[in-house]
DNA sequence: CGAAGCATTGAAGTGCGTCAACAATCGTGG
DNA sequence: CCACGATTGTTGACGCACTTCAATGCTTCG
């Protein structure tokens, strides 16, 4: 299913057909992974960039003594290691947080994309300017926002993320994470995750169970979150 | 002095004659900016980016109860806001934290120069990723250190980097940042780094005074910050 | 059906925040 | 060159958001 790629850069951006036909000619491979299992490996060489079909992963640094931080969630249709075209090696793991398909895409075939196209390679320059931006969010989130406001936060960009891949709605959508994982994301406690949860619950924003996220008051949730999505570029580009 | 530019550079990957030529024919006109001007305003629509050539800038996000969260340091060198080439509006202000002199880049330059040369655009779309990186680096700062680990890292980080540029070695480096804007770094309040300095004094791991950033045992603060530098990729790239 | 992971709860502790006061330094104008 | 207000740095007392520890029940799935 490239479609959720697709629907992510127009969401962003008029794709030719041209580029469309380059876009899908540049999966070489399209491969199964199962839950838990690391994609792509901290400081490894790497050759080929990992597109997410479907399923979720995360970014993730650990520290010494077991601490681990999500540093960006990634959905359908998303570049996992986009930015590992440039950096051939990365500073962090993914791994699948559910089971997932994934697309491989050479960066010799990425380079001749670029080169040939490029202006779809402002494109794709782009979207790993996109995925630094959500990351300067996240930062703000960790150093500046509550822990209530911190996940009330994250629901509004999942939501709103996977609005725009046809996975999601204004009232909720899939969230298959547990409350570790979310812990991880949030730099919480998964025992305050827990009780943080039920104080979104109790307020009536949203509600998580069996894996699904409904919100109850979307205008609510967002003014404690105070999410603008300006940071995800949602509009319309000229590149 | 553009050289600072050129040093990050050259410390990452070659940079060829006609490359160097491009680089320096891309400043149209350089600029004098006082301490605490806003540089760059979020949303504002952008048409050249700005090279730092002397000084310190920041990016910073703000909350509406006025919390202030950085979310990179700029140092002599730095493109302040080379992603707002593909963006072209920022999701965050740039505000001079320093008088600093910079370059200004019209887009149409960077355009050409990344059509004309492909490979100085891959080198510059690895310089992007490469302020990702450090941005992750400071998301699981903020996720799961403690404040003094926190300050420790953030030492590590800006000397090492100001020693690429030729400001700083590894007996330390200038640090012209007030306490309050060190807090805004770290997601601390002013009283905590206050203590938290004093604390990493106590230990003889650093002293900060005078604005001046002196690094009494180095190894002893890299393990507190467990800091590796492989996030900065300051090895040779084949781009 | 048993084991392992996950969710939930309570009690107690602590790292960092808040508030408030004061000292030191700096920049500016007289 | 000094006066003076503003900014920055420092300290103490106290409070709280979040952590830690520990126990219990609930799912899930070989």
């Amino acid at each position: 299913m490239i479609t959720a790629h697709l629907h992510k850069l127009r969401q962003r951006t008029h794709v030719s057909a041209d580029e469309e036909q380059a876009i899908r000619n540049s999966v070489a491979e399209t491969r199964s992974v199962p839950a838990g299992r690391v994609m792509v490996r901290c400081g490894e060489p790497l050759s080929h960039s990992v597109m997410l079909l479907e399923g979720w992963m995360a970014r993730v640094k650990d520290l010494e003594g077991g601490a681990r931080q999500v540093t960006e969630l990634h959905l359908p249709g998303d570049f996992v290691d986009l930015h590992g075209f440039t950096l051939k090696r990365l500073d962090h793991d993914v791994v699948a947080l559910t089971d997932s398909t994934v697309g491989l895409v050479p960066h010799g075939r990425l380079r001749e994309i670029t080169e040939r196209l490029p202006r779809l390679g402002r494109i794709y320059w782009f979207m790993t300017n996109v995925d630094a931006a959500i990351t300067r969010e996240l930062v703000l989130s960790l150093g500046q926002r509550s822990a209530i406001s911190r996940m009330a936060h994250l629901f509004c960009e999942i939501c709103r993320r996977l609005e725009i891949v046809g996975r999601g709605t204004e009232h909720g959508c899939d969230f298959p994470l547990t409350q570790r994982e979310l812990s991880e994301c949030l730099g919480l406690t998964v025992v305050h995750v827990n009780r943080t949860l039920q104080e979104l619950r109790r307020r009536a924003l949203v509600e998580l169970e069996n894996r699904q996220l409904t919100i109850r008051d979307r205008a609510g949730l967002e003014a404690l979150a105070e999410f603008d999505p300006a940071y995800l570029y949602l509009d319309q580009h000229r590149l």
